[in-house]
DNA sequence: CTGAAAGCGCTAACAA
DNA sequence: TTGTTAGCGCTTTCAG
């Protein structure tokens, strides 16, 4: 019925060993069998069957994705990036959305593990601690795709927050703005802890009072965000600095039914940077940075953690120079960002 | 090192085979010996090994979905809905990106088999005849989701067009407008012949003749969309009726810039229904129906087609009731649909 | 350069 | 109700 290994062996009149040597491309097998067995192989239309190859060599060539929520924008774009990057090193791609809970999180890890994926990439927000406990009890490298690990144990790629946020907010610092707000999602994020950080720094240099009643919390998509702008108004912000594109669209609709001039009397420049910027009229400024190289990045770097990983677990000597790309203990890798003013910051 | 079930075996003094029936909820166990298996597959943290599983039984509890682009809003709203209902029936998702290239297409598939899908879902535009063939000879349920297969030989989960473009053009005709028209993306796609098929039959219906210039082909993004608006002007259009929210949304900033009314001079319609809909000014009217729901409902078929395929396998007696919520042979399922009116029709 | 053979960890008859 | 055993299709030493 299916064509194995062993119907070619026999059709090339050669053993099972040197078929899979040739699928392997092993370079110990002479010219002419390997041509044979090719020839056998194209002739019998003989698939090699992945799951039984990840039995024997415990490689499945497939990497786990977990995220929040595929739907989401930022998401796929990244998804999009490590998919085109796995295309090329032939791995495949098993997702699963967590929907933000930890409990399912876990789940999806034991699944991912049983399925022995090759490599996990995490994207979204920050792991949970039990999350991630596990994963280091389960010794599949994993990489951080757009979030960061507080104790800098696992490997992450982002671009630099804290530097992106002290610049953008220095900027305005410059322009004489005072009352810059943040809107955010969620405080206990590294990520926006981060953003907070590089606000404060900028705001310390500037010798300007940090007001915790500018940073507003709990504000992600477009639909929560429809109250917004009350808050921004309340603090009297002149500038608002939102982490999420939806947000950002959401208080520019807010003052068109109020009657605010966008960006004379508030500016808005938002963070994320999704396809939905380019959507929009005004067309929003942001942090530009690439989602999909994230993704693209994460996936490359993956790659190689485990061909490292891999050499380790056999003893051989292994290149740690390969990863000299990375900083902070090695772990970390930012990508470049720059600030693109659109239509909404003056 | 790995903890097989052996060890279970060992531990619970039990055979292998009882700690597989265990693990597979086999209901001839007593229920003492399960009970004693199951602490020790606790005590042990043991996972069964997915792999060797699926090699074993030649079920992988995997599936494949294939689809253009991930990052599009609509693809990804539709894995989401794959996604939930996957995750009920513990079935994990393997996601490629056929980037609307036939031979990558053809590799995706390959993988796919290689990897022993236990079933394919196929989004996005019509398949293209040398991939349905070699579908077809892999012998793998497959069920198209928002797609449609013109020989009807494919499953496949979408809402009815014909009618949908039927409905709204009628409606249209009634209020009195004569110059429908249709900006759709693909000429040959079964998807937008069907609309033009359902658009055509309304306009019979009303003694209007056909004008093929009204039909205006070649658009799907928001970017290939910044000449749209002229060419609907050319044509003198009074409802331009888009197959995509993106064009959609387009056409709305175009006629701003132009100083058009919405909807007093044009009145926009779109097809799709993302989320993108609900974030834009003017809201954008639709033909709401649920892209989530023809992910999810996709699934639950695809589970019952594989289930039904292995009862055949068997030689077991399977029940095709199981399927009778599928019209025309057997093979479509039509979601329901409506006109909603929000801010861009009268 | 090639082959023989021992698994990889599990399922599924078949026996008992 | 439980155990024995033969694979599933492939990789990977180890010999030769």
């Amino acid at each position: 019925m299916t064509i194995t290994i062993y119907d070619v062996a026999r059709e090339a009149k050669v053993s099972m060993a040197t078929v899979s040597r040739v699928v392997n491309n092993n370079p110990n097998v002479k010219e002419a069998t390997r041509n044979r067995v090719k020839d056998v192989i194209k002739r019998l239309k003989y698939t090699p069957n992945a799951v039984a190859r990840g039995l024997a060599s415990k490689k499945t060539t497939t990497i786990g994705i977990v995220l929040p929520d595929i739907s989401d924008l930022a998401s796929s774009e990244s998804v999009s990036g490590i998919e085109s990057v796995a295309n090329m090193y032939k791995y495949n791609i098993i997702l699963a959305n967590s929907c933000h809970d930890s409990e399912i999180e876990k789940e999806i890890f034991n699944s991912f593990m049983s399925k022995q994926v090759d490599g996990i990439i995490y994207l979204g927000h920050s792991m949970s601690e039990s999350s991630k406990r596990y994963v280091e009890g389960m010794n599949i490298p994993v990489v951080l795709a757009g979030n960061l690990d507080m104790d800098n144990k696992l490997y992450s790629i982002n671009i630099d927050y804290e530097k992106a946020s002290y610049d953008v907010t220095k900027e305005f610092l410059e322009k004489k703005r005072k009352k810059i707000s943040l809107v955010i999602s969620s405080f206990e994020s590294q990520k926006a802890q981060r953003i907070i950080s590089g606000y404060k720094k900028a705001l310390d240099e500037f010798k300007v009072d940090f007001d915790s009643k500018l940073i507003i919390d709990g504000y992600k998509t477009y639909k929560e965000s429809s109250q917004v702008l009350k808050k921004i108004q309340q603090v009297k912000a002149e500038v608002v600095l939102t982490m999420f594109d939806e947000v950002a669209l959401s208080i520019i609709h807010q003052t068109q039914d109020l009657g605010i001039e966008v960006p004379k009397e508030l500016e808005i420049i938002s963070f994320e940077n999704t396809k939905l910027l380019a959507m929009t009229r005004p067309k929003i400024s942001s942090i530009f940075h690439p989602i999909f190289d994230i993704g693209a990045v994460s996936m490359r770097i993956l790659t190689k953690v485990i061909d490292i990983e891999k050499a380790k677990n056999k003893g051989e000597e292994y290149n740690e120079e390969e990863l000299t790309e990375l900083d902070n203990n090695g772990r970390e890798l930012y990508l470049p960002h720059r600030i693109v003013h659109r239509q909404t910051t003056k």
